[in-house]
DNA sequence: AAGTGGTCTAGACCACTCG
DNA sequence: GAGTGGTCTAGACCACTTC
């Protein structure tokens, strides 16, 4: 039931009267994480070879390399030359959308995000902001300081420079807005896809200590992070710190993949 | 100049005769990775498209793509559908190798990197650590605390649980011992190839604060990680406490490449 | 020695971006 | 509408693990 044809195109449907949606890669992925989830496949197990999986669903033996590399990036299962590969964890991965977005995060675990603006200046970007933004210096950034409740618990204070071309849109939301990348995308087309990421400890300075109730140099996550769009320019430069014990966050790594890096002092690139 | 033959192998050389090493994507990779480091492609530029760089490489259409794919995971480079692949950042990404050890990261960055054991205790495993090493309950670990020092400064307490089938060999290995992993490596084969990683803020407890000579109470970087091998047998578990500002961690994400993830509380998996 | 993943080719269609 | 990346096929050799 393969097909035969033009080359490589199966009989007729599948893909090409799929019209949207439909790819066949990420189906075959979506099935073997379901059995992976599901416990079929138990953690240090072995999956099927290739060539399995490939007769099984009357696929090319590089769709189904495509599909087990998607659950290799999400740590879930394993592989080296010569050996079947193994299943390593059970446990599934969030999106890119979840780790830019605080509410997205909180509403794809099940909890209540909400956000208020503390205050929002325009002012010149200082050098850090300016070159995180990759803008000239001294352009006129938007800084918002906006606290970020968890199930209506104070848990992170947000303090984010907006480049100059997304300053307006974001001085126009409302001062309880629950979403600003989601209202970003919705109002004016602009969406993150690419994200870089510097965590670190610190403690907790005078504002930082009254927002979040807790003790002045009490130990706090910081997330620092920049967001870009697609054709890579920067949209904001944010630094997020969390209440000690709110949240952790984690990441999976291979000798062949290895997404997580440390850097030594205050996290200068150089 | 590209061939005949056979079936897609090249005339006859080229890869038949590397014998050992020499990976066509990595060298194409390697290549492009100079050229951006170099500044040929600045931040924002735009890539050459996949059908030049084959032709610039006499190679086909999928070794080019794997070549990008590498640097797109290395967050060096970004790309979406229809448009050409841009240029993200400039900075080189680090080994897994060096995110496992501490020692080996410590030389990738140009920092002197020492370690002396402070004991070393055979115990029964704790219910967390035994489902970690995925060990029945009770089996005995190797618990060990170390005292980590960078360029001469305290940075890091280290306590780890040992899986009992390599206790012997670190009980084995001298106090001052540079890097367990690589001495595991080097002494009995056991080659650490996945990793999981676990990132908060904690305050420094008593033991803490002695060692890293901080205050009782100031904030502490944690990672707690899980090491395993090849076939995803955990090696270790262990706690890393970095004294505040000692280093910093950093990811980069895509919208299609997502490898860190965020969760509430104490970072139990559920 | 057999099996399996890693690499590579050549060619095709599709979805999307850009000018 | 041309160009470009995303998906897919079919088949091949190689390096490595496993039995």
């Amino acid at each position: 039931m393969i097909m035969s044809g033009r080359a490589g195109r199966p009989a007729h449907g599948e893909r090409g009267a799929n019209g949207m949606g439909t790819v066949r890669y990420l189906e075959i992925a979506e099935e073997l994480r379901r059995a992976i989830l599901s416990g079929e496949y138990p953690v240090g197990a072995r999956l099927p070879s290739e060539s399995d999986l490939a007769a099984r669903w009357s696929a090319s033996r590089g769709t189904v390399r495509q599909a087990v590399a998607t659950l290799a990036a999400e740590g879930l299962v394993g592989s080296s030359q010569g050996a079947r590969r193994i299943v390593l964890r059970h446990e599934r991965r969030h999106s890119f959308g979840e780790l830019n977005s605080f509410a997205q995060w909180a509403e794809g675990v099940g909890h209540e995000a909400r956000g208020r603006f503390l205050s929002r200046t325009r002012r010149p970007a200082t050098p850090e902001e300016a070159e995180r933004l990759a803008l000239a210096p001294g352009t006129e950034v938007l800084a918002a300081l906006r606290l970020r409740l968890l199930d209506g618990e104070p848990v992170m204070v947000e303090r984010t420079a907006y480049a100059d071309w997304v300053a307006a849109a974001v001085e126009a939301m409302p001062e309880d807005c629950r979403s600003v990348m989601d209202a970003l995308a919705a109002d004016s087309g602009v969406v993150a896809h690419y994200g870089e990421h510097l965590i670190d400890a610190l403690p907790a300075g005078s504002e930082d200590a009254r927002l979040l109730e807790v003790r002045r140099g009490s130990p706090l996550l910081r997330q620092r992070h920049v967001s870009a769009t697609r054709t890579g320019r920067p949209i904001e430069w944010s630094d997020d710190r969390y209440r000690a014990g709110s949240v952790t966050f984690s990441v999976s790594n291979s000798a062949v993949a290895a997404p997580l890096e440390r850097h030594p002092g205050g996290g200068e690139h150089r």
